[in-house]
Formats: structure tokens, C-alpha cells, sequence
DNA sequence: CAAGTAATTGTTTTT
DNA sequence: CAATTACTTG
């Protein structure tokens, strides 16, 4: 029999006092306020540890609730090391040790239902529905609520999307939500209502949920008096991740997992809270110490990751937050004079890629490698010139953030035609399959469609397309009859069946089918198409590189990441262009002050993701809200969030254009079209 | 009714 | 200026 000794010196090995403290800490609910680069991710791997060493917690029993896919396969794979097995998905698995229950709320839920599906009163069927989908089935139903052509402008089916989910995810009615964040739908307030109920009934009957659904009934279900001790009953002790993140349903899961708080850690930082779009609210965060009223709180403020320059700015732009409040303390060597942040005016945007790309490749030759670098933006398009220039020069990159692979019409198709495999109610994916076909456009899709759904013989249904669709329909409907009932190559036959409608629709299909064969491949490699559509749904690959698997370690390569994106990681060198008014404020946020405040802790995060050396880039002029034809070019103003203070504790620099701007007096287009229209008069 | 062409419109961030 | 929508043609 092999006894294994918990060694509590080696689990708390190189912790500091207060990183200690909350490992050990015992005997009620935990709240560790941890700032950016304080170990946080150190901490709550070691505190597992700990409870399964000194605190008996089997780990199995251990649920990690994270806030992406990334963090939590990061933590898992640091928190199962040495227990049995080598896998680190957060499967919970019941061998001997088990593994730690990880992943993100949505996640997790989505294995609970799946396993439970018939106590949901939901077909082991259903299938996942992205927020694309979701706007789709919006868009089919808005004529029916009065919601199309009213003469009036209406909401889109994207802005009823957006009220829907904030309405779910804060917990607040229609009204409310209408009136506080939309007041220019709020004469469509009934309609709205009208709408989202039926949504809700269409998918229930079609067996589908969307991502709000995995949390409202993994809620449901541990509010039920009979379900939720059973729920509640697989986890003994659970931790929680980037709580100021956290909306109302997914609180409300950690309260009812938790109600006595008594094996409940929680780790966050309400200066990094930047999902507040999606309905979280980092008044969450202290809202815990009212929940739990034994709630100790540990705070992590000494910062390892960034130099003492970084660190400067870092706490000169740190939002201020009531209460809670916290400041870093550095940790690293005394910096070299030349670590401080260093500011660097452009002249335009052009001016900015061509710094970025020089500044970079400085770096590179001094010997800090592209892996080591990253340029950080508040939104996907921002990068666009800076791409062009990196291609330009060859300097090899991949963007995270930003449009999605999934995003791409064959990726759709293939998601859509595996998910009739899967769910063969799913009529919406049915509609688009249908459509892929020649000669069968909206109007016949719908009539194949109401053809199929009540009886479900494919083949009868076939025969309510026009003439020149048949041969090519009946072909792709025996391969999904054939493929029905099997559970392996499943994936094969999608990409089979989609091969020639895609040769037929897209002028582009030999790369577009590239992509799909890596898909397939990708999908194969999972238990069951069911799980990999669900992968695919919840956990979307950032880009189209990301499904080769781990990129091969001699490649190297800059990231390009939203700062989104880019949370809870780091890098030696960081790079943030569009420091502007308008930019970083975005210019959508410039209107409310929560706005402008959840601006502010992004431009927080972006500064401390920084470990040697931090660059800024502020262009004074860019093209600001591109109307009509005229490409006029904004003037940019230094963003407001670095002010005078800030500033003193950064070097400064301008940057000349490459092609200095001609001293002329006056527009000389207009000089020219007044010559020119001299021509004209007669 | 589907497919191609012209006009119009609007834009963060993501589980 | 791209991507969706409105209109025309086959």
C-alpha cells in the first residue's frame, strides 16, 4: 500500500505571509483581494492543495469555477499535477484521487445538465445555441411583435439580443433594463416582452439552449428543495475566480453552492472588472462581505510580475474602488533607469505601426523573442493598420480577440450540418444547410422545412424542393440518414456531404475546405460530435491557428490580443497603441459614467500586463467615425486616463511622420476644385 | 422564387 | 468601406 505523507512545507513553499494565509486559511468563507500580478493563480492552485492535503477534500470534490477556458485549463493542469492520470479537462472523472472539477461557470453547467438532462425536462438531444443563433431566431420572430417596418426605427435583432441577455444576466424585467440602457426602445417595451417569450417557447421546443439557459438551470436547479441538495451535495469545497466578473445568476450559483460560505474562496479584484457589458457587476464582490457575514479577507498586494517603472504607472492609474481598496507593493529588482514607461506621440496611425514594428524588432534582436511581446487593443479593428505593416515586414503574428473563426460562413455550415446530426429538431440549422443548396432559397427552405418537422421523413420532405435541388438535396440527405445512427466518423460524413456545396457556393472553397478538414480532424479527436459541438460552441478558437493544436515551439510569433483577451496573462514586453480619447475611452462609453469607469480598470489591466517594459502610443491624428466618403481625420487627444501624475513617471518621445506634412496654407484640394470649376462655366 | 446588382447603413469588449 | 438590405432580372 503506497501512503502518501501531504507535505503542507512543500504546498506553501515560496508563498509570502499573506498567500500563506489564505491557502491555510480555515473555518468560513475566504475573499482574497488579489491585485494583478500578485500570484494570484499560485495562490488558489496551492490553496487546492491544501485542501485536499491537510483538509481531507478529495478532489473530485473540489469544484474551480474560472472565468475563461484558458484560466481554467491553466489552473487545472498546475492543480492536478501529481494526482493519478494525466488529463487535465474538468471532467471530474471518478478514479482513484479523481480530478479537480474546473472550468468556467458556463462550462461546468453545461456537464451538469447533460448529465441530468431528463430531470430538466430537456431531450439528451439539445444542442448549444451561439449568440449568432440566438440573434438569428430574434431576427425570424420580430415581424411577428410588431418589431419590422413600423415606419419608425425599431430595435435590430442584435439590440434585442443585447436587451435579452442583460435582462437575464442582471435578473432585472424588460422596463428596467429598456429604460436604464436602451431609452430609445422603450415605446417597443411590450413588444420586447412579446418577444422573448416567444423565443423562450421556440427554444424549448426545439431542444435548444443558449448560453444563458446553462445558467438558469443549473440555478433552477439548486434553488429546487429537492434537486439542489444533491447538486450542492457533489461539491464540498469550491473556489472562485475573477468574482468582480461575476453577474447576478452566476453569484447567486455561488450562493447557492455556498449557502454558509463554509468551504468558499473566492479570488478577485474589483479594479479589473471589465465585463460589465455583460451584465456583471463588481458590486458582486462586496456585496459577499454582507452575504457572509464571517467572511474573512485576505489581501495579495505584493506584486511579483512587473518592474518597479511598470508598477509606478501601475498604481498611478489604478482605479479607485471603495472599500475595497488596495495598492501594489513591488517585488522585483530595482529597475534600470530606463524601465519606465515610455510614451511615444505619433504623428498618425502609420506613424504608430511603424514605431510598434521597430520597437519590436529592437526588442527581438536585444534578445527578448516575439513570443515575448504583445500588443494590446481595446478593440479588434484597432490593429488593422499595425497588421498590415507586420505582414508588410514579415513579422510573423496571431491576433486573439476580435472576429471569430466561428464567425466564417463554412464554419457555420459545418457547425450548422453537425448539429442536425446531433439534433435533428434543430430547424435552424436545418434552414441553413437547406440554403447551401442551389436553387433552394429562403422560400423553399422554409417549405422543406415545414415539410420535415412534423413527421421528420427526410425523404418525403425532399420532394418539397424545386426540380433542379432534388438530386442534390436527396444526396445529402441519404449521407445524414446514413450517419444518423453511427457514432464514429460522424464528423467525416459532415465533411463529406459539405464538400461540394461549398465547392458550389464559395468562389474561395479550396481554403475554405482546408479549414474544415481541420475541423473535422479537430472534431474527431472528441468522444462524441456532441461534445465537440459543445467545445465548439462554449470554447471557440480564438483563431484558425488555434485548432492545429499547440503551436510547435520553434515558431515564433508577436500576439496581437484585445485587452479583453488579454486578462490574467502577461508578457516581458507590452505595446499599447491608440492611447486616445475616443479609443480607449471608447467613444461609446464617453456618454455614462459606469461607462467611462469600466473603461478606466480596462486601461488598468492593460498597464499590468506588463513585466520589463511598458510602451504607449498616442497618434494625434486618426480616422474617427469614417461618413460618407469624407475621410476626415479626427484630432486625437492623449487619453484622459493618463493625466499630469501619471505622465511625470513616463519618458516621453515624439515620433516624426515619414512624410512630413507640406507647410501649405489652406486646403489645396479645394484650391484645385476651384480652378477646375472655373473650367465649367461657361 | 433565386441569384445578382445597387444603395444604404452603421461599428467595443465575450462566456 | 464592408456588410447587410432593397431592387432587378432570369
Amino acid at each position: 500500500m503506497f501512503i502518501c505523507m501531504f507535505d503542507e512545507n512543500a504546498v506553501l513553499d515560496g508563498l509570502n505571509e499573506q498567500q500563506r494565509q489564505a491557502v491555510t486559511h480555515q473555518g468560513g468563507p475566504l475573499l482574497v483581494l488579489a491585485g494583478a500580478g500578485t500570484g494570484k493563480t499560485r495562490t488558489l492552485v496551492a490553496r487546492a492543495a491544501w485542501l485536499r492535503g491537510a483538509q481531507d477534500v478529495p478532489a473530485s470534490r473540489i469544484l474551480l469555477l474560472t472565468f475563461t477556458r484558458r484560466a481554467a485549463s491553466d489552473m487545472l493542469a498546475r492543480a492536478n499535477a501529481g494526482s493519478e492520470g494525466a488529463g487535465w479537462e474538468g471532467t471530474g472523472s471518478d478514479g482513484a484521487g479523481g480530478k479537480i472539477w474546473g472550468g468556467t461557470f458556463h462550462a461546468i453547467a453545461h456537464k451538469i445538465i447533460r448529465r441530468h438532462a431528463e430531470s430538466f425536462s430537456l431531450s439528451p438531444q439539445f444542442t448549444i445555441l451561439d449568440p449568432g443563433d440566438t440573434t438569428d431566431i430574434l431576427d425570424a420572430l420580430r415581424p411577428d411583435h410588431g418589431l419590422a417596418e413600423t415606419g419608425q426605427r425599431t430595435p435590430r435583432a442584435g439590440a434585442c439580443a443585447d436587451i435579452y441577455t442583460r435582462c437575464v444576466n442582471t435578473g432585472r424585467p424588460v422596463s428596467e433594463v429598456v429604460t436604464a440602457g436602451y431609452p430609445w426602445c422603450a415605446p417597443f417595451t411590450s413588444q420586447l416582452s412579446g418577444l422573448f417569450r416567444a423565443y423562450t417557447e421556440r427554444k424549448r421546443a426545439r431542444h435548444l439552449l443558449d448560453f444563458d439557459d446553462l445558467l438558469l438551470l443549473w440555478q433552477a436547479a439548486l434553488a429546487d428543495p429537492a434537486a439542489g441538495p444533491v447538486l450542492r451535495g457533489m461539491f464540498d469545497a469550491v473556489l472562485v475566480d475573477e468574482y468582480q466578473d461575476v453577474n447576478a445568476v452566476q453569484a447567486s450559483i455561488v450562493r447557492l453552492l455556498q449557502p454558509d460560505g463554509k468551504q468558499l474562496t473566492c479570488v478577485g479584484d474589483d479594479a479589473q472588472a471589465i465585463y460589465g457589458f455583460r451584465g456583471a457587476d463588481p458590486a458582486h464582490l462586496r456585496q459577499l462581505t454582507a452575504d457572509y457575514p464571517g467572511l474573512d479577507i485576505v489581501r495579495l498586494h505584493r506584486n511579483y510580475r512587473s518592474r518597479p517603472g511598470v508598477l509606478d504607472l501601475a498604481n498611478l492609474v489604478r482605479p479607485s474602488a471603495p472599500g475595497l481598496d488596495l495598492t501594489l507593493t513591488g517585488d522585483r529588482g530595482p529597475g534600470d533607469s530606463g524601465s519606465a514607461p515610455l510614451l511615444v506621440r505619433c504623428h498618425d496611425e502609420a506613424t504608430q505601426a511603424r514605431e510598434i514594428c521597430a520597437r519590436v524588432l529592437d526588442a527581438h534582436e536585444d534578445g527578448t523573442a516575439l513570443r515575448d511581446q504583445a500588443v494590446l487593443v481595446r478593440a479588434g479593428h484597432h490593429s488593422d493598420i499595425l497588421e498590415i505593416e507586420l505582414t508588410a515586414r514579415k513579422i510573423p503574428y496571431v491576433k486573439f480577440g476580435g472576429l471569430k473563426f466561428t464567425d466564417t460562413a463554412h464554419v457555420k455550415d459545418f457547425i450548422a450540418t453537425a448539429r442536425i446530426l446531433v439534433n435533428p429538431a434543430d430547424d435552424l440549422a436545418w434552414f441553413r444547410l437547406l440554403r447551401l443548396h442551389e436553387g433552394i432559397g429562403p422560400a423553399h427552405a422554409r417549405r422543406v422545412l415545414a415539410a420535415l418537422v412534423p413527421d421528420g421523413d427526410w425523404a418525403q420532405a425532399a420532394t418539397a424542393a424545386p426540380p433542379r435541388a432534388q438530386r442534390a438535396l436527396a444526396a445529402t440527405i441519404g449521407l445524414l440518414a446514413d450517419a444518423a445512427g453511427q457514432a464514429p466518423g460522424q464528423a467525416e460524413t459532415v465533411l463529406a456531404l459539405l464538400d461540394p456545396l461549398i465547392r458550389g457556393r464559395y468562389p474561395d472553397s479550396a481554403p475554405r475546405l482546408a479549414d474544415l478538414r481541420r475541423l473535422a480532424d479537430a472534431a474527431a479527436a472528441q468522444p462524441s460530435l456532441h461534445d465537440a459541438l459543445a467545445e465548439l460552441t462554449l470554447d471557440p478558437p480564438s483563431s484558425a491557428s488555434d485548432l492545429a493544436g499547440p503551436p510547435r515551439l520553434d515558431e515564433d510569433y508577436l500576439t496581437i490580443s484585445t485587452i479583453h483577451a488579454a486578462k490574467g496573462l502577461e508578457w516581458p514586453i507590452v505595446h499599447l497603441p491608440h492611447l486616445v480619447d475616443g479609443a480607449l475611452p471608447s467613444d461609446m462609453a464617453l456618454g455614462d459614467p459606469d461607462g467611462l469607469a469600466e473603461e478606466h480598470r480596462l486601461f488598468y489591466v492593460a498597464v499590468t500586463r506588463a513585466r520589463d517594459r511598458l510602451y504607449l502610443y498616442a497618434p494625434q491624428r486618426l480616422h474617427i467615425r469614417r461618413r460618407g466618403r469624407d475621410d476626415r481625420h479626427g484630432l486625437g487627444q492623449l487619453t484622459r486616463f493618463l493625466n499630469a501624475e501619471a505622465l511625470a513617471a513616463c519618458d516621453s518621445t515624439t515620433a516624426a511622420p515619414l512624410v512630413p506634412p507640406l507647410p501649405a496654407t489652406g486646403s489645396l484640394a479645394s484650391r484645385v476644385d476651384a480652378a477646375l470649376g472655373s473650367l465649367w462655366d461657361a
